[in-house]
DNA sequence: CCCATGTGAGACATGAATGTCTCAGTACGG
DNA sequence: CCGTACTGAGACATTCATGTCTCACATGGG
């Protein structure tokens, strides 16, 4: 294919890599580098050629993983209408790439050591930035806080994203009982 | 000490050893059999007298954990009152083994091939029926499934366990977050 | 005092995953 | 048809955690 390299092709199979070994790793997190390899249908030399080593591999996850959840808080808006509407869209937009966040989540490697990537900074505020809105709109309670509501968001999308590929629950039940629980938390209630 | 061994002073250090293992592998869940002694502080040698290999040591982890989960299933008296307080009940006494619950949640490598320890099939059923009673009362609603709740509960307690030790969330709010946001989704509201 | 037990320190071999390299086969464009 | 670029297969060295071993030291009881 000559030289049409970086722009085109590469970057297909580069993502396509990428999508194979977030699968991979979100059921087996301690997968080999050639069973990453294998998942994605090539072989441990060319996946060498595409990612220096399993760090970079992993680095190159976190980053895929930012992009699609800074994707899924640009699409769902979350400047408009109710914060609890908001919340709803944030989960669904957020639930193809809830595997991968499970993987990352629970790669605490990544966060030792103070080259942590500020994406995740960037990421936390934006949500927390939406459950303080339903808190000065008296939308949700205020007992909880932002920052507790937005770890909450993240440990019950990667436990959702484990009870579905564990066949615990439904996969088209994942954002309802992942919404319903957290805005049942969240808002506030006319009577106790 | 003579022959005094495996009645008394070999439990004591065992036990020992096994919560300063719990304590760092919660926080660094990669940790290395040397890691892990020093944390103890005793030798690699001495630690693998007590453990034969990094496999047994995850076990009795696992073992721990199940019983400090079924301690604390007993102490909550789960079949008392009503399940709201039953819950609360069950988080509160949970909550010194989260650390370790948390850890033992994401080591998915226990969970892959059949011989997974029924020591967990018997606590997901505890709480599954704690919180079917609930529904069967008309506490909770019936729209989030007794199985889902039991995931959400383990994954709001990994996140509380984690939060807590990142200081994004105060430890003496522990219970009550995780409580209220699981309360707050399982209860039935009057109003929507 | 002497012996037994447990311990720490360290050497050593083993195995697994990793990273690097070479080489042959293939596909595509010129 | 030829050459370039990419790939898969495999060999190889390296690193690291692990598991096993020996030996010296300390403690505590007889």
């Amino acid at each position: 294919m000559s030289h049409m390299g970086y722009g085109c092709l590469m970057a297909v199979d580069r993502d396509h890599v990428l999508r194979s070994a977030a699968a991979l790793l979100t059921r087996k997190s301690t997968a080999t580098m050639d069973e990453v390899a294998r998942a994605a249908g090539i072989s441990r030399a060319t996946l060498h050629r595409h990612f220096a080593g399993r760090d970079a591999l992993v680095r190159a996850l976190e980053a895929l993983g930012i992009a699609e959840c800074e994707a899924a808080l640009d699409a769902a808006r979350l400047d408009e209408g109710p914060a609890a509407e908001a919340v709803r869209r944030l989960v669904g937009a957020i639930e193809p790439a809830a595997g991968l966040l499970a993987f990352l989540y629970t790669e605490n490697q990544l966060f030792e050591g103070e080259g942590q990537n500020e994406g995740w900074a960037r990421i936390d505020e934006r949500i927390e930035a939406l459950f303080r809105r339903g808190q000065d709109t008296g939308e949700f309670r205020i007992d909880l806080t932002p920052a507790w509501l937005t770890e909450a968001c993240y440990g019950l999308l990667a436990s959702g994203a484990w009870a579905v590929s564990e066949g615990r629950v439904a996969a088209r039940d994942f954002t309802y009982m992942i919404v319903e629980l957290l805005l049942g938390g969240a808002r506030r209630r006319k009577e106790p």
